[in-house]
DNA sequence: TGAATAGTGTCTTTCAGACAATATGCC
DNA sequence: GGCATATTGTCTGAAAGACACTATTCA
């Protein structure tokens, strides 16, 4: 039998989501090599020797942000053979949620330049990366309906309005005051901090944090 | 900055599942070569140059068992650079459910034996195999919760205390009967067939079918 | 008629969802 | 006092879970 195997490069790629206004925004970069050379693409680069998956995606989250300790997950592995069109790259796939306040960009060398955009207005995409980030949202989508991962796109203190804004957002569709406060508070996940955020002419909310930033499963 | 990258390689892992009486079964392969030669382990192989990742796992399963056209989906990249002693191999794994009444055995030239072992008590396994095992049966678990999934371990025609029976091996625990049997009618996936199963000196049981093989998520 | 599995209904509790008024702080 | 956001409870309907008896077939 046939076991010949021409070695397939490796990448990872990193979509880094975070909540600004009204929008999922994730970071892209444009392309500063070919192939599609000048076009839009997720963050991304190849696996190196030494290091697990994982820590490529570190790596890689903190070249473009300088960020560290934010929530990742592996999200799928790509492998068409014709993905790219010059050489065959497989490319696992990760997902980071960021706190819309740590929201910064680092230049790097192999990008001529990289910014966020929302979700919901993406241009053209390099690779299958449109597919891959419509599959990123469709995860985080289900996901925050029955885990804790929410807490990756907030700061550590937040007030309860905060939080039901990025269920508004990623799911997109409003939800009712009452009935969120409710939910969220019967969870026993989150924990009233004692401190109140002064913003502007109004009553001061009540900040809340996550008891954990352990991934915790409900339902 | 340094982009080099020694091309790792990789591999596909098909964990096949089938249900037997009471247990998950999935099969081992007897490895034949080195490394961990003579141990026990995921079937799998290397990915060649013209096929995607799935059609590798299809590969491997047809090698493997003869089968085709069963449920099958990509579970998690297993990438730590340790993870094979020699080289570095990075292996994509996929899981297969088959019914049990087409489980069969083929013998392929790289594995001295294969077996079908009870979930429940495995040999010892070659490289990370433990966790990936563990990882599959997490996910079917809870999988089952929300999809009707469980369809590719059964037969087009069931009764639905087979399908019981399938629930409550994978959970772990046992059912009862008439919230089990409401709650599957409710959902609408299932038309009876009209047939019924003459088994034995009782009544005998109307058959059912999944309307669908699609994967449908429910709640 | 006995053995074995199939098939069925009610009650209670829990959770989701609709819905509106009062509270607090700053200006 | 006016403005802006925070905070809170009730009712209803749907679904989950506990629970036991009758039906059918064959030996």
């Amino acid at each position: 039998m046939n076991t010949k195997h021409e070695e397939p490069s490796v990448s990872v790629d990193v979509l880094i989501f975070t909540i600004q206004g009204e929008d999922l925004k994730t970071i892209l970069v444009k392309r500063g090599v070919e192939p599609f050379k000048g076009m839009w693409a997720i963050p991304g680069g190849f696996v190196r020797s030494g290091e697990s998956l994982e820590e490529a995606a570190i790596r890689e989250l903190s070249e473009e942000t300088g960020v560290k300790n934010v929530y990742l997950e592996q999200l799928y592995t790509f492998g068409d053979p014709k993905r790219d069109p010059r050489t065959r790259v497989i490319t696992v796939a990760y997902f980071a949620l960021i706190p819309s306040e740590r929201v910064k960009l680092h230049a790097t060398t192999d990008v001529s330049d990289a910014q966020w955009f929302s979700v919901k207005n993406l241009p053209q995409l390099a690779f299958d990366h449109k597919k891959i980030i419509k599959y990123a949202k469709d995860r985080i989508k289900s996901k925050i309906e029955y885990t804790n991962i929410v807490h990756g796109l907030l700061p550590n203190k937040f007030r309860l309005s905060e939080l039901q804004k990025v269920y508004e957002v990623i799911l997109g569709k409003e939800l009712d005051k009452r009935n969120f406060r409710k939910k969220m508070i019967s969870l026993g996940l989150l924990e009233a901090t004692g401190d109140k955020e002064i913003e502007g002419a109004h009553r001061p909310a009540m900040l809340y944090r996550f008891k954990t930033r352990e991934v915790v499963f409900f339902d």
